[in-house]
DNA sequence: CTCCAGGGATGAT
DNA sequence: ATCATCCATGGA
């Protein structure tokens, strides 16, 4: 394959596809590969470069937008411990543009669910439904379309693993198949009425609305709150603190972490999944449960 | 086996 | 306006 060389200063590639914004790249060799919109591409990060399969070199830069000021942004967060941590975790975790529609789906299926399931269901969602590109002798899937997914059936998507959300996925795949969602039009739109926009579709409530704001709409002020987050807020700024209302938190976010809130949220949420140890058999409620394997198997007579 | 995950919609206070 | 419950599925 035939690859080419871009400039991509205060850029970790591995760190950015890693950080739970999109979730179809895959490691291929030394590098990554996955699709931007239609297009099947090859990453490869260097020193302050990246080798990428020659022709998508534009492409790549506008999708990892290697124009974002990082060193402004990360400048302009606020000082706290908490912050400057994750700042300094992440260095190099650029905020993506991604397509609209690929997005906004991949966050209806995100509900409930870990980061590795959501890259399953985009798996098996592409594989069936999405339109084969060639990379060399691979063979990579785009995201399928929302008309393509409007042609499906509900189990087509439980059959991808979706659950419960199949419906809503497929509800919102038919308002933007027939045009009563237009995404691209919705670009125009200022953060509250996008957001209005959003939250209005089937399975998409604050959260997912942010997440798509953030990562496909370049929304950089948009900061969502997940689970992490909501921990890494109670911990870190309001411990003790009684009733925390979800309004409430918004509300500080919105004012602490300001422009560039996206960001700061991104980082933080990051820093929390990579360094938060998985819940080890500390020593909770695990008294005598295992006295019998065989009766807690259903093994009885 | 149990716990929990980048939540949202719905119905009860 | 807040609060509780249910919703499917699989990784850890």
């Amino acid at each position: 394959m035939k690859i080419t060389e871009i400039a991509a200063p205060e850029f970790d590639l591995a760190k950015t596809l890693d950080s739970g914004q999109v979730f179809h790249w895959e490691a291929f060799g030394s590098g990554f590969v996955g699709t931007i919109g239609e297009q099947a591409v090859y990453v490869e990060q260097r020193r302050d470069s990246l080798l990428v399969t020659r022709g998508k070199g534009a492409a790549v830069r506008h999708y990892f937008a290697l124009d974002h000021p990082l060193d402004a942004i990360c400048a302009a967060f606020p000082g706290d411990a908490a912050m400057c941590a994750a700042r300094d975790y992440c260095r190099g975790l650029r905020i993506i543009r991604q397509p609209e529609w690929e997005c906004l789906a991949s966050f209806i299926t995100s509900s409930m669910k870990q980061v590795a399931h959501i890259r399953q269901m985009s798996r098996a969602l592409r594989t069936r439904f999405g339109e084969a590109q060639r990379l060399g002798g691979l063979e990579l899937f785009s995201f399928p379309s929302a008309a393509r997914l409007a042609q499906t059936t509900e189990q087509d998507l439980r059959a991808c693993g979706l659950g419960y959300r199949a419906r809503n996925l497929l509800a919102t795949a038919r308002r933007v198949a027939c045009g009563e969602a237009d995404l691209q039009s919705w670009r125009n739109l200022p953060d509250a009425e996008l957001r209005a926009r959003l939250c209005d579709l089937p399975g998409v409530g604050a959260k997912v609305a942010n997440c798509v704001m953030l990562f496909a709409y370049e929304r950089l002020r948009a900061f969502p709150i997940d689970v992490w987050i909501e921990r890494v807020l109670k911990q870190k700024y309001f411990p003790r603190a009684r009733k925390l209302t979800a309004e409430r938190l918004r509300v500080f976010c919105e004012d602490y972490f300001g422009e560039h809130g996206g960001y700061a949220q991104q980082y933080l949420f990051h820093h929390a999944r990579k360094t938060t140890p998985r819940r080890r058999s500390s020593q909770p409620n695990r008294p005598s449960a295992k006295l019998s394997g065989a009766a807690a198997r259903g093994n009885m007579a």
